[in-house]
DNA sequence: TTGCTATTGCAACACAGTTGCATTAAAATT
DNA sequence: AATTTTAATGCAACTGTGTTGCAATAGCAA
């Protein structure tokens, strides 16, 4: 179920997100907003804006949550399938706007899949 | 750094695999060796086998660690790079022996990739 | 304003995974 | 076979991300 009223918290994420054009770890929104949202309130809004597709949700190699904002998604379905980098140098992580390609596997039915890349982001390759 | 005694514990954990023909995961393998093996070691033997490049790691869809048998991989290179399938009925995660293509991206050095592909398995498809 | 109830903060919890340290047991040495 | 060395183990306590229950608060509609 996802946002049914604009709260302080819902702003104030919203404009993290904003300032911010890769995904943010959870981790990182908590510092950011110690003393402004409760840790509990940052996890659940971040739920409720995945709900409404306005947020999508991923973990990085280390299990930890990352959120980045949609583009173009509607409250039912996330059209934004797409895979994820991860810069090993200064650890960054952004969306990937590139299609990849699964192919049909024998006897499977494929119903999604994520795709995380690590290496070197742009700011810090060369 | 790698194995170097043959433990009770390194065998214990080398017989799952081997009647196993899928990935495992560390809290399966802690619930089958419960009062066995204690957790601390299990974690540390499945570490010590992943460096010997006898195991592999990855993790699910919900951050949790899962391992499985190497095929053909030195010690200082895992060569088995593949995706991983998680079925979402019954639970069974496995290596696909199957190469998905990433593409070159403009500006950025891939080292790795990991990905996870989520479906109904052989048994479980319709 | 008032009342309804979604949202919040807080404290306590869940639980996968890690660490420090004393004890045990491979396996090399005598 | 006994001794020595030290890798490996068990245990308890810890870490850190994420969750839950509940009373207090604050959007928002009437
Ligand atoms: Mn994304
Ligand atoms: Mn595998
Ligand atoms: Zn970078
Ligand atoms: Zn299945």
């Amino acid at each position: 179920m996802g946002i049914t009223r604009r709260t302080k918290s819902v702003d104030l994420l919203l404009a993290e997100f904003d300032k911010e054009s890769g995904a943010i770890s959870v981790i990182e929104l908590i510092e950011r907003l110690n003393y402004k949202i409760n840790k509990t309130t940052i996890y659940r809004v971040l739920d409720k804006l995945e709900d409404d597709a306005i947020l999508h949700s991923f973990l990085d190699s280390n299990g930890n949550k990352w959120y980045a904002k949609c583009e173009g998604c509607s409250k039912h379905r996330h059209y934004d399938v797409h895979p994820h980098f991860e810069c090993m140098d200064c650890g960054k992580v952004d969306c990937l706007p590139v299609e990849i390609l699964i192919p049909n596997i024998k006897n499977r039915q494929i119903e999604s899949s994520q795709i995380l890349i690590k290496g070197k982001c742009e700011e810090c390759v060369g």
